[in-house]
DNA sequence: GTGAAAGCGCTAACAA
DNA sequence: TTGTTAGCGCTTTCAC
């Protein structure tokens, strides 16, 4: 009960504002304003200091306070000065969740990728993290497991955290995209990469696929193979496919048609190559020229071989596609495309940069990094 | 200007509160209570849906909406259904940062490491992402890319982000702790992983070092190694001197001085390492047993002496420590102590639920998980 | 230059 | 069972 302290009413009194972070009251009966004085020193728990804090500590407004700290103009230097001294003495770090839910924009970036465990995609996200941290966003990584069931759910977390767009990389099991439309159409700024989608219209960045592909063909035809053969990922997998178009299509420039090439689809097990590749060695003309469309698939392999006691390159040679240390310490060293992933986790990084800084402007581009073919021991048949 | 709706009178009007999200009027000459008619339909730029939204749509208040949202009792059932209907159709979100503004509770760990490019740090936030999203919480990763002052800069990040909590390995460049001990003393749980801080009371994941380094010692000695050398790392940094420790602990043990042993320290660097070995091998006795504290470096080393045609293990037997990946593809395998490093990542999660699921009870504990022994080709003097 | 007050979207204590 | 109100910590008109 709160008596009035100038007539000692109680029943007329009523709430009326705040004064200095204080309760204020108003007695109808006697028409007095007034506050109690602090009733509850209780709390000495040490919580982050706000921004009423500081401003009671100078008994001044928390506006004042807000602007000083933002470098507004309009501001007394004395003022000014005063407000970024209290602030250090009691350590004031800003709210951020406060700042974002006022001006809705959090500084963070959503990114969404299979397995954070895969090089590749690790280093994309350091790539994402270096502009991103550079431009003082924030990044929240969340993997999908190549489970799609896995992300729809992150990216509902990650638009319910209000992030201020999307980096998405898609599982290999997604082939519904309606989770990222949503988000797109209510103006969410969406960068694809890798994985991409190409019935949306976001901005992406894609790996050359087409053209690697082709220039492992056209390093293993130079190298003397004839009989050739691919191991692909799932036919529905853009990156696999586009892969394999491109040798193909070396192939037919070269006169030799997809018909001699053996394909064979996969979900990128281990056993799965192994499987096949004893299939390939146990038909009337095995292969003696291999291309993984995945880099893992490579090694699979190469073990095996060499456990089969068959000679790499001489009787088979085996190229593959991405991830650079394991090709470079394994042996013979393994012929693959590298991807640069940082490059292209930056990439994707500064598209969603240019996105949020002109959204009028904005037209979503489609940024190509091309790889770059490393010869190793694992092809090299010649010279 | 707002004019009474009642009297017309202009200057008499004062705001009075909100009613279904539109303001209310109050007319102090005929003391008459309005709210004038939604002034601005002109916004279709399509929001996200509130909770006002949905609460405006039935006709209730918003805080119904709320409890019913969060399956709070004592609602009527036909309400909730109501709502939930109405919520769904709107495509409702909660505004994560509203709620978290309100509970004080983010549902968000931060996470510093060194480099998610590194392997083992990739495991290891992969392991805490499981633990932390089974339990409904979500990850926000930054690097210090081994940088002090990036360390530094990454906490109070995530302080102002205000993250439930902090998991956190050091840079090797850290020597001082004050970033940490501020928000640690203000209540924020924190759980050290890996290279640790032994002097702030936190809960701490830490890899049985010292074990791992004797299982070393004792290895390379049964398979007849007489001259050791380890190549280690910063002398400042813990993991790299328990690692050390073990490792001559073992060797005392056989009545081996510590004298006897060439320990070199180094910040893991490649040509380091490199230069080291020359010195080693263009010294009178050259090691027959080389123990790296870091698994880099025993294939910089392997490489380099497989190209001046030493043979490992004959020669020269080598060991490492950590990742498994590399170390079971190069040739010959490497010999090398598994971390476990997504284990060690769960447990860090499993510490932080601990500590936020009971915090009067909790007291601080240091969890070890002991690392693997996994003898390769690269040590294997005897059978 | 500064302060009062509204508002961001939500939860929770209290009242009805 | 529901509504009213205050409050989380900040920014931003608007008024003085």
């Amino acid at each position: 009960m709160i008596e009035c302290v100038k007539c000692g009413q109680v029943d007329a009194i009523k709430r009326a504002g705040f004064v200095r972070g204080k309760q204020r009251f108003h007695c109808r009966h006697c028409s007095y304003h007034f506050v109690v004085a602090d009733p509850a020193p209780a709390k000495p728990a040490r919580r982050q200091a706000t921004i009423m804090d500081i401003a009671q500590h100078l008994g001044i407004s928390p506006s004042t306070v807000s602007r000083a700290l933002l470098n507004r103009y309009g501001i007394n230097e004395r003022t000014r000065a005063e407000i970024l001294r209290v602030a250090q003495e009691l350590d004031y770090q800003p709210n951020l969740l406060a700042q974002s839910l006022s001006n809705s924009e959090t500084h963070t970036i959503g990114v969404i990728i299979p397995d954070i465990e895969r090089p590749f995609f690790a280093s994309v996200v350091s790539g994402i993290q270096q502009v991103a941290s550079a431009s003082g966003y924030r990044v929240m990584v969340c993997q999908s497991n190549e489970s799609h069931q896995m992300e729809v759910a992150n990216v509902q977390a990650l638009v319910a955290s209000r992030v201020d767009g999307l980096l998405i990389c898609h599982s290999t099991e997604t082939t519904s995209f309606d989770h990222i439309r949503l988000p797109h159409r209510k103006g969410l700024p969406i960068v694809h990469f890798d994985r991409i989608c190409e019935d949306i219209d976001t901005s992406k960045v894609v790996q050359d696929d087409y053209g690697g592909g082709a220039a492992i063909a056209e390093h293993l035809l130079r190298q003397g193979c004839r009989q050739l053969a691919i191991f692909a990922g799932p036919p529905e997998l853009l990156i696999s496919r586009r892969r394999v178009e491109g040798f193909l299509s070396t192939l037919a420039d070269q006169g030799i048609a997809a018909d001699g090439v053996r394909v064979v689809h996969s979900h990128f097990k281990p056993d799965e190559a192994l499987h096949t590749l004893r299939e390939w060695l146990q038909s009337p003309a095995p292969p003696d020229g291999i291309f993984c469309v995945h880099y893992g698939n490579a090694i699979d392999m190469m073990l095996d071989l060499k456990q089969r006691g068959i000679r790499i390159p001489e009787e088979i040679a085996i190229a593959g596609f991405g991830e650079d240390r394991l090709a470079a310490v394994i042996e013979p060293g393994l012929t693959t495309i590298h991807q640069h992933p940082f490059q292209i986790g930056r990439q994707a990084a500064l598209l969603f940069l240019n996105q949020i800084m002109a959204p009028e402007s904005f037209v979503p581009t489609t940024h190509q990094v091309k790889g770059e073919l490393i010869v190793r021991q694992s092809t090299l048949r010649r010279g």
